[in-house]
This record gives C-alpha cells, structure tokens and sequence, in this order.
DNA sequence: CATTGTGAAGATCTTCACAGCG
DNA sequence: CGCTGTGAAGATCTTCACAATG
C-alpha cells in the first residue's frame, strides 16, 4: 500500500519496507565496526557478510533510501554510515522513560547500546512507592503520578515497559495520556493503543519457545513416517 | 520448500510456516490466560482479539497443526492449550545455561516467564574469575572453563548469551563444541554457527531504532512534496 | 446457523540475474 | 572489468470470502 518511492532528486520518499527497516539498525551497527577497523570502502558483498545477510537483499535494502554507492567500487563507509543514521533518526536524541525498575529495568537502564545511538534514559518510574528515590546510575526512581510531568518536562516521546504483564495496559495508558506515541513493551501482555501510538513487543520467553519448537524437530525426525 | 502438510491421520507434520511458529507461543499465552478465567471455549474471534491477530490469521495458523476446532463452536481452551504447547515442545523441560552475568544476564537468570514455560536454567556462567561463587537465586556463577562440563551434565541444549559483543562468538563456539543446538543471542554480535544450530537474537537497541525511524515520519510529514 | 477450515487472491519479501555504469 | 542498482521471478505471508459442518 506505499511503494511510492525514488524521485526526481533521487532521495526516496515514503514507504522503505518494514523488513528493510528492521534491517537498517543492523547494517548501521556493521558499518560503525568496519569504520572503527579503519576500513574506508566496503562491498555489498563485505558489508553482507558483516550483518548476516545476503548481498542481494542488501543492495535491495540500500536502494531503497538511495544510490549511495559507486558501481565498480563499493559504498564509503562513513557516508552510508551517516546516510543510514540520518534515515533510521539515530543521529537525533530521542528522550525514554523506562517505567517498571525490576532487573529487567535496571538492565535496560544500564544498557550501554542506547545512549550510542542516541537514546537517552531521561527517567526510571515504578508503581511501588517504597521504592522512589532509590538512585541507579544517576537517575532516581519516580512515582508513576509523576509520569505526566517528566514526559512532558523532557519532551519524551518513547516509554519503556517493564512491569509486570497485568501492570502493562495501565501503564500503556498512562504514557499514552502523557504524550508518549511510541512504546516499547517487554511486559507479557497485548496492548491496546490508539492510531498513531506505535507499538513494539520483546517477548524474553517467546525467542526461547521458537528455539524449542525447531530443536524438538531436530530430535524427533521421521515422525512424518506414520500414516 | 515445505508444505508436505496434513496427512491421514489429521496431525500435520513437517513444515509449518516460520511466521505460524513465532505466533504459536502467543497464543499459547492468551490460551492460557484464558483459562484462568475460567473460559472453557473459545472463538476464533475472541481468542484473535486476545492475541492481537485477526481471526482470519489465527484460523490460517491453526489449521497447519490440524482440526482441533468444533464449527459452530470453537475451541475448547483446554485442550487447544495442551495442543499448542505440544507443538512447540513447552510441556518437555527443556535445559538452559546463561553465559554472561551482568545486569541483562541477572534479570534472565531471575526472570520467571521461563520455569512456567518448562525452561529451566541450569548453570549461570561468567568469563570474569573474581566472580565465580557468587550466588543468584539458588544458582553460583560457575567459571566459562566449566562449560563442557556443565552442559554434559545436565544435558543441556539451549545456550543464552548475554555477553558483551565482542564476547560473543568465542563463546558461541565453545556452546557448540559443547553440545548446544540452539542458542539466544543478546549480544551485539553476528554469530558464525554450523549447520544444525539455531540462532536467535534479540537486539535491545534495535528495537528501539525502529520505533526511532517510525517516531521521525510522525514529526516530519510533507518531507515527500519537494521534487 | 454460527463458526471453522481453506482454496484463491493479494501483498510483501527474497532472490536471481543482468543491464548499466564508474 | 567489477560492482551497484533493479526489473522480474519466485517464495512466503496475509487476507478474503465462502463452502463445509457440528
């Protein structure tokens, strides 16, 4: 239903797939690796093989936010670099709230991987009240009765679920009330949002169960003999 | 290159799709709560609505693990639940170690949607010597050089990676010499594995990336009139 | 007769293979 | 010549819409 793409100036436009999208991250992540090694040009095939994919599908993927590259030579690292980043917004700063401060909270809270790509935990909220004012790294726990204010304080358009599940559409709620329009949710619950609220779901133990499902058919081959 | 599906018997066999088998564990939630409220059958409607799919997609899905609804009715919860989780393997108890235990590696060792979906964690491993004894939960934090051992003993299959990047493939190896088929990667790291062995990642900040790009073309719209 | 199960149509995603170009 | 960029073919996934049926 898109697919309006490249125009006149070359840049696209509408509708990059969401399969390149979800791509996009992990080709910037390669990139930032090769260009730390010093590498200054890389191949579609090089740069393939760096994210674990097909060289096709990355020239594919590429072509959809541009001709960044040079026929015969390859792509300039720093320049896809940058192209990607300004595409995905990652050379933005993008303010979270990070609301339910058990061990998964305080992991994300410490996860070195957001504030590099410009995600910065402006602040960690809980329900329990006992528990406001404990210090992690340098930002305190809040109240969620303050969550109205620190969104809007820090202009903060992505919030952070990781409650409990029967805690998660209340909070959803919340941060949807807030002004929060993007929400990435570890809790094990389905959310109900409005249009224009996107919504994310990481689900720890669902990865574990898809794993299990394909090593039970590794172990249990030729059940598909017994008519 | 599957689709050999149901055979006389009515059960399916050997493929179903890829996107079926993510969903399946997601369905086996919404199933499972419920049931707890005492639901004993269930609609193609309802239970879509539970799960966040369209009803359509959920008959589709069920339909690759056979005819376990009544027309006219629908499905007992109960026995669609026991169905599904045989499907995916969830009823057998699966063994899990955890290599890397810092904060990520804490909050999986402590996180309990696992034990209640028959993942059991075995052994919590760390590279880091000084804290080899440390106790979390009623688990120490064995040294990485144990990892053959540990493996062996408690037949253990599934390998959670939860190390820095650059940690990563060396201990992705040592999994697979170890034994491991299946393994669930934390890390910011593309793995090399054989064939036979199962990869999964799961990427933090990546997620976070894709709701970053979606979040800018809610602010930014009217970039696609300038020819 | 409400609801499942499913062919068929449609949408999206991947891969192929090669024309186009530096 | 080497490598990108891309139409076109192929594979997979989703949705439609309705025949089958308890």
């Amino acid at each position: 239903m898109n697919q309006l793409r490249a125009q006149a100036n070359g840049r696209p436009v509408l509708g990059i797939p969401e399969a390149t999208v979800a791509r996009l991250p992990v080709y910037l992540r390669a990139l930032t690796g090769l260009g730390e090694t010093g590498m200054r040009t890389v191949s579609s095939e090089q740069l393939a093989a760096a994210a674990g994919v097909n060289s096709a599908k990355l020239r594919k993927d590429l072509s959809y936010l541009g001709s960044y590259g040079t026929r015969g030579v390859g792509y300039d690292v720093e320049y896809l670099r940058y192209q990607i980043a300004r595409e995905i917004g990652v050379n933005q700063d993008w303010a979270v709230v990070i609301i339910g401060i058990g061990n998964l909270g305080q992991a994300l809270s410490n996860y070195g991987g957001f504030r590099s790509r410009g995600f910065r935990i402006v602040a960690l909220i809980d329900g329990d009240r006992s528990r406001v004012g404990e210090m992690h790294g340098d930002l305190p726990i809040h109240h969620i009765e303050k969550l109205d204010e620190l969104v809007a304080e820090h202009a903060c358009s992505i919030g952070v679920i990781a409650t409990p599940g029967d805690a998660a559409q209340e909070v959803a709620d919340r941060l949807v009330a807030a002004g929060v329009t993007s929400i990435l949710n570890f809790a094990p619950a389905v959310l109900a949002v409005p249009d224009g609220v996107d919504v994310r779901k990481v689900d720890l133990s669902i990865e574990l169960q898809i794993l299990a499902y394909h090593e039970q058919r590794k172990r249990a081959p030729g059940e598909e003999v017994q008519a």
